[in-house]
DNA sequence: AACTTAAATAGGAATTGTTCTTGATAAGGG
DNA sequence: CCCTTATCAAGAACAATTCCTATTTAAGTT
């Protein structure tokens, strides 16, 4: 596993890729591209499924090889909830992630500026932060809706 | 999956299992003492093979069902980080969690007095929080200690 | 105390998501 | 074009967890 560079401020993925002595071949180029195309943090299978509109015969092991690489290299980031499958995240920036637990839909939290997450939690000065990863569970506004569309509906018929 | 209630009111451990219609079993009460006591965030191999001591026949299967059993009735909170086995924790304080890259353990940090986590990421306000996980990963203090002693050492060698 | 009924357990099989292995294929430098 | 090495597809292996089922246990009820 080889250690992720500032991706951000190369020019291409291809230069980034290699940059880590690496090559932007078809399977990795096409898995790249539904990421940074769909921006939901896909699964592995997610993405397989997708890719294989490019690629036909990709294997689901390449998918995860190439999603491990892109990862390597700070191309994306890998995005873990609870015991769900990973997801992966093309959105290089520091943000949390919010899980809507009615639907499923995964979306970007961006970090307010000039906070940092010890604001909120005592960290011992003594450790050394090196990541953080920051979730967030609830319902989404479509969901919302939805419900109240519902308790509505429910509501005038109960009349 | 029952709801979990406000455990940390109740009087004992069994009174909350009870307010469930559960029963403190046995090997209930075992896997609870071993949490109670070893405040490791341990896996469940690691419990189970504690628990071993108390209750000799206890399968894995049974240490899963307690552990999720008192979960679900809010005396204990599973902790997941990455991809690593699930863990447990009778802290029931909202808290977050630092996990050492090398030594492994995990620690709690307490979330600071009157903050919030959405004081440092953007939540937009039409979506309700029912939740937050957040997990740091670093270097404890120890391990950073043991690292600099090597490093001296060296130093003494190289002179 | 015996009877009844439902909850809980042990042990093993099954499932899920991911990683590993291996032989074949494809790139890129000379 | 050839050589070397990286990459790939396919399937086996793996780790953690969940599911299944026959048996045991506990709580209430006579
Ligand atoms: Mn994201
Ligand atoms: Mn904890
Ligand atoms: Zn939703
Ligand atoms: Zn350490």
């Amino acid at each position: 596993m080889a250690m992720a560079t500032l991706a951000q401020h190369q020019h291409s993925p291809d230069d980034t890729i290699h940059g880590h002595g690496l090559r932007m071949t078809g399977q990795r180029r096409a898995v790249y591209d539904v990421l940074m195309g769909e921006r939901n943090h896909p699964t592995a299978v997610e993405v397989f499924t997708k890719v294989r509109g490019q690629v036909p015969n990709i294997s689901l092991a390449t998918v995860y090889n190439c999603l491990e690489t892109l990862t390597d290299c700070g191309l994306v980031k890998i995005v873990t909830h609870e015991r769900g499958p990973s997801r992966y995240c093309p959105n290089l920036e520091d943000h949390a992630h919010f899980f809507c637990d009615s639907c499923g839909e995964v979306s970007d939290l961006p970090l307010r500026a000039r906070k940092r997450p010890q604001d909120v939690w005592e960290v011992p000065e003594n450790i050394t932060i090196s990541h953080h990863q920051v979730a967030f569970r609830g319902e989404c506004p479509k969901c919302a809706k939805k419900k109240n569309l519902k308790s509505e509906a429910r509501n005038l018929k109960s009349k």
